[in-house]
DNA sequence: ACAAAAAAATAACATAGGTTATTGAATAGG
DNA sequence: CCTATTCAATAACCTATGTTATTTTTTTGT
C-alpha cells in the first residue's frame, strides 16, 4: 500500500521499525482534498510536509498576469520539501489534480526520523537529491526540447516513477492530467498539445484514452524524448545501507554516525 | 573575504567558532581552475561538495545532439547538492565560466558539521532550499516568460544574489556571461540574445558593457522581468537561531536538538 | 438518462524566436 | 605590436508555436 516505502526501498533496504514509522507517519493527520483544490498556497507560512498518499497533486507558481507553470508533479508517495518548515513563506502553490489524500508531517517527526532512523535519514536525502535532479531535467527540458520531444520526456518520467513507486502495471498507467495540466507543465498552449499529441499518437508513441496512459515501447518513447533516466537516480547498486548490515535503529555506532544528520 | 558565511549570515547568526570552520574548510584542499574548465561531469562519481570561492561557474547538461542548458549559475559563495556523495553517477556537469578558485568539502565535513555546529547545518539546509526555490524559478522563467521577461529575470536574480554574497557596489556587479553563456541560460538562439539584450539596453534596464553590468534602476527591471524576490527567502526576519542565544555549538540541550540534522 | 459543463479537436491566421551567413569590434597570446 | 580568435552586431529569411474562435466529444452531476 505505502508508495513512499516502496519508493524509498529503491535506494535504501528499510527495517521492519523503518517501515513501522513511515506507516504510522502515513496515517496520522491525512486530510483528503477534492479535484483542483490547492494543499498550500505562495505566500502561506509552511507548517508540515506533505506527503500524498493517493492521487496527483502538482507545484505551481503563477505571475501577476495569471500565466502559471507547473513546475513538478506529486505522484502517490512523492514528498514536498525536507525543513521547509524553516522557511518564513511559501514561494510557490501546491495543489491537487485528482482528488487525493494527503499526510502532514511535523518538524518533530523529522526529528525522530533523524535521531534514530539513519536508513530512512539517508532515503529521505535521496529522495531530495532525486527530486532537485528532477527540477533540472524540467529546465532542460523547457530550455532544449522541441513541443514534440518534451510532451515525450514527460510521459517517460511519470512512467518511470510510477513504476519506482509500485504503480504501472505493464505498459499502462493511471494519467489524469488534463492537455490545459500538460500545458501548464511543458510551457506549451493548450492548441499546441493537442497537436503535438496527435503526432505522438499518429507514431504510436503513447496512447492516452481515457486516463490512462499506454507506452507501447518505452524504448521509441525514450528516444523520441531523448530520455536519458540516469537523473532519476534509480540504481540499484547505489543502495548505501542494508537492514541486514544494521539490523536495528539503535544498533552500533556506525548506525548513530549515519544518524547524525544529513 | 568569505562569500559563504557572507550568504549564510543572511539567515543565521554565525559564531566565531562556526565561522572558523567554514574558513578553515574553505583553505583546505582549494584547486584553481582556468576559464571554461570542467569540474566535474556528468557520469562522474560525485566525491566532493563544490564551494566556489572566487569566480563563476555553471551546472549544465546536454543532450546527445549537443543542445546545452546550463540549469544554474554558481557565484562566490555557492557550492553544489550538499550529500551528493550518497548518489553514485552525477547527472549533470558543472564547469568554470571565468577561472575559478574552488574548495572540496566532504563527507566528513559535512559530519562534524551536522554532530557540532547547529547553526551552520541549519543555514546549509537554508541554502538547499532556496537553491531548489531557485530551480523551480528557472523552471518559471523558460516556461512562461518571453524573451525580455527572462533576460530581465536573469540579471535580477544574478544582482540580488551577488548583494547576498556581498559582492555588487551600488548599480553595478562583476558580469562576465557572454550573449552564448546567456543563450544556454535562457533557452533562447545567441541571435535572438542579442536582440534582445538590445532592447533592454534601448529601454535603459540595463548597462552591459565591459564585463561590468550595471542597473540603472533595479525597480524597473525588476517589473519588466515580473520579478519576485521572495523564493530568494532572503528575509532577516526569518532568522531561525542567534549567536547570541546559543552562544556555544557545543551548549545546551536546545543546541542538541537544532544538531539532530535537518 | 439528460442537461450542463468540461475537455478535446479542428481551423485559420499571427508572431516570437530560430537559422544561416556575413561583418565588425574586442581580446588574448606570441 | 600584430595576428588569430573570440565575441558582438546586423541582416534576410524561415518555422515552430501561439492566438482566437468554433465545433465536437466526453464527463459529471442530478
Amino acid at each position: 500500500m505505502n508508495a513512499l516505502i516502496r519508493k524509498l526501498e529503491h535506494f535504501v533496504k528499510l527495517s521492519p521499525g523503518d517501515r513501522a514509522i513511515l506507516t504510522r507517519a502515513a496515517s496520522e493527520r491525512v486530510r483528503k482534498f477534492g479535484p483542483r483544490a490547492d494543499i498550500t498556497r505562495e505566500g502561506d507560512r509552511p507548517k508540515d510536509v506533505h506527503l500524498v498518499l493517493t492521487g496527483w497533486a502538482c507545484r505551481y507558481k503563477q505571475l501577476e498576469d495569471g500565466r502559471r507553470q507547473v513546475v513538478s508533479f506529486f505522484l502517490p508517495g512523492d514528498m514536498c520539501d525536507l525543513n521547509v518548515f524553516i522557511l518564513k513563506e511559501m514561494d510557490h502553490s501546491i495543489g491537487t489534480i485528482t482528488s487525493a489524500t494527503v499526510a502532514d508531517l511535523s518538524r518533530e517527526f523529522f526529528d525522530e526520523i533523524s535521531a534514530g532512523y539513519p536508513r530512512i535519514a539517508t532515503a529521505l536525502w535521496w529522495e531530495t537529491l532525486v527530486n532537485a535532479a528532477i527540477q533540472r531535467e524540467w529546465t532542460m527540458n523547457l530550455g532544449q526540447r522541441t513541443a514534440l520531444e518534451r510532451m515525450a520526456h514527460l510521459f517517460c518520467e511519470i512512467f518511470f516513477r510510477f513504476r519506482l513507486a509500485g504503480f504501472a502495471e505493464g505498459l499502462s498507467c493511471d494519467f489524469p492530467l488534463t492537455q490545459a495540466d500538460l500545458a501548464d507543465a511543458t510551457g506549451l498552449s493548450k492548441v499546441h498539445v493537442n497537436r503535438t499529441l496527435q503526432e505522438l499518437r499518429a507514431g504510436r508513441l503513447v496512447i492516452l484514452k481515457g486516463k490512462t496512459l499506454t507506452v507501447p515501447s518505452l524504448e521509441r518513447l525514450m528516444d523520441a524524448a531523448l530520455f536519458n533516466a540516469n537523473y532519476l537516480h534509480m540504481d540499484h547498486e547505489g543502495r548505501q545501507l542494508d537492514a541486514n548490515e544494521f539490523p536495528d535503529a539503535t544498533d552500533g555506532a556506525k548506525a548513530r554516525d549515519l544518524a547524525k544528520g544529513y
